[in-house]
DNA sequence: TAGCAAACCAAGTAGAACTTCGTTTTTAGC
DNA sequence: GCTAAAAACGAAGTTCTACTTGGTTTGCTA
């Protein structure tokens, strides 16, 4: 796969989906709209670590495993 | 310790010095300042998605890695 | 002393992250 | 095949913060 971003955001989408979240959910929860949990997904953009952080937490999981690929 | 980007900060500090490599040349590798370098291993901020893969290629570490704390 | 590495601070800039609005596609259940 | 939910997708605008610039200061060590 190509770069970081994509690598990344196919990682967010396997996990997510394993834990059953909507990209909706994931979004309320971590103040993000939809579109952005969409576009971190697809690799068009890469999250702030601010974000990053928030992620994680609602995944209930380190931020290492986000990059275990 | 408190959050993401100073856990961060130190373990890429902690990965560098261990590799023997200057922030200087750190820097100079990845197209940032010395002081976005040292900003970053201070945990002022986090680096973008493009410099982070930047930082671990020169590294020669995995991305996971720099997050495994 | 001299020189290098790095901390530190303030202020400005650039550009990517993020939003908003809208449309289209995919997926799954009935 | 119909419906609705979930998600992809695009364009254009805004906001935030990573990053820079310039300079001073501290710590180390030869």
């Amino acid at each position: 796969m190509a770069n970081l971003k994509q690598q990344f955001g196919a990682r967010l989408k396997l996990l997510r989906t394993q834990k059953g979240i909507t990209q909706e959910s994931l979004a309320a929860q971590t103040d993000l709209t939809i579109e952005s949990i969409s576009n971190i997904e697809r690799g068009i953009f890469g999250p702030r670590f601010g974000n990053l952080e928030k992620i994680a937490a609602v995944l209930n999981v380190e931020v290492k495993l986000l990059f275990d690929f």
